[in-house]
RNA sequence: GCCAGAGUAGCUCAGUGGUAGAGCAGAGGACUCAUAAGCCUUUGGUCGCCGGUUCAAUCCCGGCCUCUGGCACCA
């Protein structure tokens, strides 16, 4: 079986959950479930990133332990994903032992083997907030702004690691491996800046400035900085589990993308003889209006209360068919709630519904064995054999979105099947033949049914679950062969009815002067 | 400033050297198994702006405008 190792970033701990960490949970975890339903066998992690300066002086400003705080956010962290139903296989955190060990073992190797000096950093440091500024930090006269307080240049000796000496190494490796970054115009932004020379990356901050971190095995009064720690997680949670390294794919932020994923990250595996990943697959950002979309703009909704509104699979859904995978994407309620109403509840729930009925009113509620194949019946089987090898060609090109949207083509046009056989009315004729067209109409609508619920797994497990549940049908365990059109279902006996994506109460005109609506 | 991506119907987007497509929204119709859902039909665009190449450009070239992102030790 094909191995198949995939991470989403760790995510820092110093702020709540948002929109953007569950789209990157999510998206992955429907890349993972598209593996395993492919039959590779995947590993599927996911995590927190506990130490650094920020995580440090939150714990302080609360008058707790950094370790209080790194177990309430991280908690926090698990809670979303088993909230979204993320199918990870681990959830490392950078505090645990296992991470700590494997941080230091490599840095010592790497120290061993002279990839890492002690020099000076040269910088300008505020004291009032404990951190170096860069010159982007700068008001455009020149001066710092008022919340640094006295900013002075100090040096200060750390220990660097050599970076500069991979980066012709680099530039062949990306260029020797064109698809290593996904989208691949992001691969060219990095060969671009891969032009300027690389400097040295500075890997230690001194103990007395930072103690949150991980202390540097050959010099206990420093700890190792951020890339070092963070980045490590994707190989210190499965180094004691055999044929899983390396990581097939690192889901990430476009905002993590360069230069730590596309450049400090081969650079150090590379250095320290470690097997680079597949790819790396840098996801886009949702905005509102244009603007980024985190806490700390404080946007009025809450994306995550939709979870609790619609259900997870319905906001699953909309995550992905919205976002072109690389890209950004709008999020608003109304998009959401056009999909939700459209696609979810009017084209795929009101079809299960309709299906369960008609098969109760007119199969005696056991779907019946198809009999004819005529004009009507070969355009379903025809459009989904031509859907299924579309969808499942898109997904493996990570292009969720567009086959989402072939899949709702299918769904449609079983519903427009339905149209054109009518089967109350041929409920009504006493014929042989209508009689057994009707038969075969409720056990085309049932098997189109099936069909199209089984590509929709790896987005909406759940959903997919209970549509074969209600259809009274055991999937078996090769997922490939379920998606050939068949006579699994005859003699299933069907639920009576079943409301997936029930129509959301509509909302009261905003019209007058009527404050807004109730506050719940 | 440099580099990259994007500017196409009200909205979200697809697309091709030969005078443009889908979904949603809007309008009309026939039906009734169904979550007043579904089905059929339909309104709607000088394809960012200006030049050029071409018999012909939305798609090729040049310039410009606007938006987004990256530009290093900052998550």
């Amino acid at each position: 079986m094909k191995s198949f190792y995939i991470t989403t970033a760790i995510d820092y701990v110093n702020g709540s959950p948002h929109l953007g960490h569950a789209y990157e949970k999510v998206l992955t975890d429907v890349i993972a479930r598209f593996r395993r339903l492919m039959g590779d066998q995947v590993h599927f992690l996911t995590g927190t990133d506990e130490h650094g300066q920020k995580v440090q002086q939150s714990a302080r400003k609360r008058g707790i332990p950094p370790q209080q705080l790194c177990d309430e956010v991280s908690a926090e962290f698990r809670a979303l994903c088993a909230k979204l139903n993320i199918s990870n296989d681990d959830f490392i955190r950078t505090t645990e032992e296992r991470h700590k060990k494997v941080v230091r073992a490599v840095l010592q190797q790497l120290f061993d083997k002279g990839e890492i000096y002690k020099a000076e950093y040269r910088g300008f440091y505020s004291t009032r907030q404990e951190q170096f500024l860069q010159e982007k930090d700068r008001l455009p006269d020149g001066s710092w702004p008022e919340i640094y307080g006295e900013v002075t240049e100090i040096v200060e000796p750390n220990y660097f690691f050599k970076l500069r000496a991979y980066q012709d190494w680099l530039v062949e490796f990306l260029r020797g491996h064109e698809n290593f970054i996904f989208p691949r115009y992001r691969q060219k932004q990095v060969l671009e800046f891969l032009k300027e020379p690389l400097n040295d990356l500075c890997i230690s901050r001194p103990r007395e400035r930072l103690e949150w971190g991980i202390p540097l095995p050959f010099d206990e009064n420093y700890v190792t900085y951020v890339w070092f720690d963070a980045l490590i997680n994707y190989y210190s949670a499965v180094v004691d589990k055999p044929g899983i390294w390396p990581a097939t794919f690192h889901v990430i932020g476009k905002d993590i993308l360069m230069p730590p994923h596309a450049v400090y990250w081969p650079i150090m595996l590379h250095a320290a003889g470690l097997a680079l990943p597949q790819g790396l697959l840098a996801h886009g950002w949702w905005m509102t209006s244009g603007a980024k979309m985190s806490k700390s703009t404080g946007n009025a909704l809450n994306p995550l209360d939709l979870v609790d509104e619609f259900g997870v699979d319905a906001f699953r859904y909309f995550l992905i068919r919205e976002m072109n995978v690389g890209q950004d994407s709008d999020f608003t309620r109304e998009q959401f709630l056009a999909r939700y109403n459209s696609d979810l509840a009017n084209d795929l729930g009101n079809l299960i519904n309709r299906t369960l009925n008609m098969t109760n009113r007119f199969g005696g509620a056991q779907v019946p064995a198809a009999e004819v194949a005529e004009e009507p019946e070969r355009e379903v089987h025809a459009l989904w054999d031509k859907t299924r090898d579309e969808a499942l060609t898109l997904c493996e090109g990570f292009q969720f979105h567009a086959a989402l949207e072939r899949t709702f083509i299918f769904i449609k046009s079983i519903n427009a099947y339905i149209e054109k056989r009518a089967p109350w009315k041929l409920g009504k004729s006493v014929e042989a033949a209508d009689q057994a067209l009707l038969r075969t109409s409720l056990a085309t609508m049932a098997e189109a049914l099936r069909l199209a619920a089984a590509l929709l797994r790896a987005v909406m497990p759940a959903t997919t679950d209970k549509i074969n549940s209600v259809l009274g049908y055991t999937p078996g365990a090769v997922w490939r062969e379920e998606l050939n059109w068949g006579n699994r279902l005859v003699g299933a006996k069907v639920a009576e009815s079943l409301v997936l994506f029930p129509r959301p109460a509509p909302t009261p005109p905003a019209v007058g002067n009527k404050p807004a609506g109730p506050k719940s």
